[in-house]
DNA sequence: CTTACGGCCTGGGTGC
DNA sequence: TGCACCCAGGCCGTAA
């Protein structure tokens, strides 16, 4: 499940490997995933890959039109390699995706749904079993709209900016820091790691924080963000980089998939909860639960735990 | 307006 | 071997 830190291991992959190649030609499975897929055919052959950035959870592959002699000439006098008309092509991995560059002539694994044929002859292909991903072509005011709608990156956000964001919202802290509109890139396991590095329980209302509390937690969102980069993120089910390696943060979780496991802090069972409509797991000691928080009991799910 | 919730998409894993 | 079910994340419609 690719979130900020798993995306931005790609994204580097991606930037040592495919960076400056141009698009030959596209070849496309099922499509259903795919906003317009006519506009992936019809604009990204013969395109140049000028850059690969990370949008919280999304890629951008940022598309320069080839330098072409006539272009060159013909240039207005200067809009660098045209990215100025250029467009991206958003890449979201959703829970199963993976992109990577293959020799052209390997086999395709099942459930490859896009191939970029690339001007050095490797592929950069799109396998995705589940489909949750998405992938659109987009330029201009559309791309500048599409990218508005997210909020800030926890990384780079200010630590009074973030109280005022976390506070300035009444719904619970859980579903704030997985709205993708006030902060771009959490998903569920940072989400419920941070909150426990915070000692925060994740039924609780954002505007209910204390300044402190939401310091708190900003401090430890960002620090295990950081952490989880440099070890290349998680690999929970099958998570693999760009280059086909699993991350290693998951040997760091200390709340995320640990339900009826010791609390690494104070040694009490790691519970389980519906908050936010997700699972989500958390210290009953270290996070006091709000008032009125319904202890329900653990929706009975057969994962039988050894002794 | 904001927030909560249920359903949908898909297929790998699991339990029987 | 089969097969029904659960679950993941994002999104959307609906209700409060």
């Amino acid at each position: 499940m690719p979130e900020l830190p798993e995306v931005e291991t790609v994204a580097r992959g991606l930037r040592q490997s495919i960076l400056g190649r141009r698009i030959v030609s596209v070849t496309l499975g099922k499509t259903d995933f795919i906003d317009d897929p006519a506009a992936l055919e019809q604009h990204l052959p013969g395109r140049r890959i000028s850059a690969v950035e990370r949008y919280g959870k999304f890629m951008l592959l940022r598309l320069a039109q080839p330098e072409t002699p006539e272009s060159f000439a013909s240039n207005e006098g200067g809009t660098k390699n045209g990215d100025s008309v250029s467009g991206s092509l958003l890449v979201h991995l959703g829970m199963t995706g993976h992109i990577a560059p293959f020799p052209a002539a390997r086999p395709l694994e099942k459930h490859t749904h896009v191939c970029f044929l690339l001007d050095d002859g490797r592929e950069l292909r799109y396998i995705d079993a589940r489909r949750f991903g998405r992938m659109a072509y987009l330029e201009g005011p559309a791309l500048e709209e599409e990218l508005q709608e997210f909020g800030a990156d926890p990384l780079v956000v200010t630590r009074e900016e973030f109280v005022t964001l976390i506070r300035g919202h009444r719904a619970r802290i859980k579903a704030l820091l997985l709205d993708q509109g006030v902060l771009r890139g959490v998903g569920n396991i940072y989400a419920d790691e941070s909150l426990w590095k915070a000692k925060i329980h994740p039924a609780r209302l954002g505007a209910q924080l204390t300044a402190e509390q939401a310091r708190t937690l900003h401090r430890a969102l960002r620090d295990i963000l950081e952490k989880a980069i440099v070890l290349r993120g998680s690999s929970i089910s099958d998570f693999l980089d760009a280059e086909g390696e699993p991350g290693e943060y998951q040997r760091h979780h200390r709340a995320y998939g640990r339900e009826g496991k010791r609390c690494y802090r104070c040694g009490k069972l790691i519970r389980r909860a519906i908050v936010a409509g997700r699972s989500s797991y958390f210290c009953p000691r270290c996070q006091p639960a709000p008032r009125g928080f319904p202890m329900l009991p653990v929706p009975q799910r057969g994962k039988p735990r050894k002794a």
